[in-house]
DNA sequence: TCATGTGAAGACATTCACAGCA
DNA sequence: TGCTGTGAATGTCTTCACATGA
């Protein structure tokens, strides 16, 4: 299977999460432009995309809604299920572990760390958390490749070293800070204070 | 000046934040290169987006980083300050608070809204939580162009027309769903489930 | 007729590579 | 020498437009 581009898969991801939605015993299946309007993408991009994981829908019926769900999900999330793991429980952790318990059967957050007396060794959200301390011994115990870190811009660093030691593969990040890990492991940044500046400028040249 | 995208944006923000972060009487000027080797940019890039907003380098000192900062922080920020309407107090609402807090002088969060009695007329902070109900007529009278959704995916649309009408320009979306609202207005969607997916994903098919 | 699947074109973004300068 | 600034080349992504088929 080709390459598949970081842009590719976030509207992969938008399609499933739209679906899911959706789900209803009237509609058994959607076109293209339907898609196209609910997401503001184009109909041509949807089917490039749709074509891209080699799903095929039907010049009749457009796609099966059912199957489409399904060969998302297998494209998306792979065949075993992922445990993750979450270092700081502040409120952008937390935050994670409620947006994210119970709606992806296939990712869990299996185990978070904080270094918080008042924290460790109490279940949030039904997940364990565990002393920072710990983070590679549990990490490797349970095989986790996913790592989340909600930790202060200072301490993010540290934290990441220590997954990519841990063995994590992807990391996602909300510290305002730059990692330097190893090349091979995939890291996203979802800076938060970036993401208020960059709406506060398209917001204020949009109105000149 | 010519129109400049969005990734050129994010990728001057991220020099700015960045440059505020390593200010000291040592060292004075920075080369492309220098930033480069920080960032993880091309030094070609970088060059091209400091261009892009009329700053100019020297081939011997590199880039003064005061005057750079400076620059930046013109094209970024603008003139007058910003305020920045925050509608849910929840885990993202109150990360985001506490992230923004004292960072950026020109974007204050200065006014937030929920409908929790707990919450409502208390501060947090340093931010007055009004009633949801007053959204329009804090947002108007306060002339907010900016606005932050950080409310479950259900009350995430009513909350954006009403935006919309009070006049906000820009928007921050947390919540996982996509808003359907005038053109003009810019959305930038942080959903944070579709975040771990698409970690997961690379995580998953970088070790194979 | 109307939608999919897709080659080709077009738009956009990044990198190359070098002139010019101190 | 070693940098910036930038035209040109390259690479990537998106859209156009139509052959195909029910």
């Amino acid at each position: 299977m080709k390459t598949i581009s970081e842009k590719t898969i976030e509207r992969l991801i938008i399609y499933r999460g739209l679906l899911l939605n959706l789900v209803s015993d009237k509609v058994k299946n959607i076109f293209s432009h339907q898609l196209a309007t609910m997401t503001g993408f184009t109909s041509a991009q949807i089917r490039r995309d749709i074509m891209s994981i080699g799903y095929s829908g039907s010049p009749v019926r457009g796609y099966d809604i059912q199957n489409l769900i399904k060969s998302l999900g297998e494209f998306i999330d792979g065949e075993e299920k992922q445990p993750v793991a979450l270092v700081g429980l502040g409120h952008v952790g937390r935050a994670v572990l409620d947006y994210l318990k119970g709606r992806r059967p296939k990712l869990e957050i299996t185990a978070s760390f904080d270094d918080d007396p008042a924290k460790v060794d109490r279940v949030f959200q039904g997940c364990m958390c565990y002393h920072v301390n710990d983070l590679e011994k549990i990490i490797e115990k349970e095989n986790i490749k996913v790592g989340i870190i909600a930790v202060p811009a200072d301490e993010a660093q540290s934290v990441a070293e220590r997954m990519a030691n841990a063995g994590i593969k992807g990391i996602l990040n909300y510290a305002p800070v730059k990692l330097n890990i190893p090349s091979g492991i995939y890291v996203e940044n979802r800076d938060m204070t970036l993401a208020v500046e960059k709406v506060a400028y398209f917001a204020r040249t949009a109105s000149e």
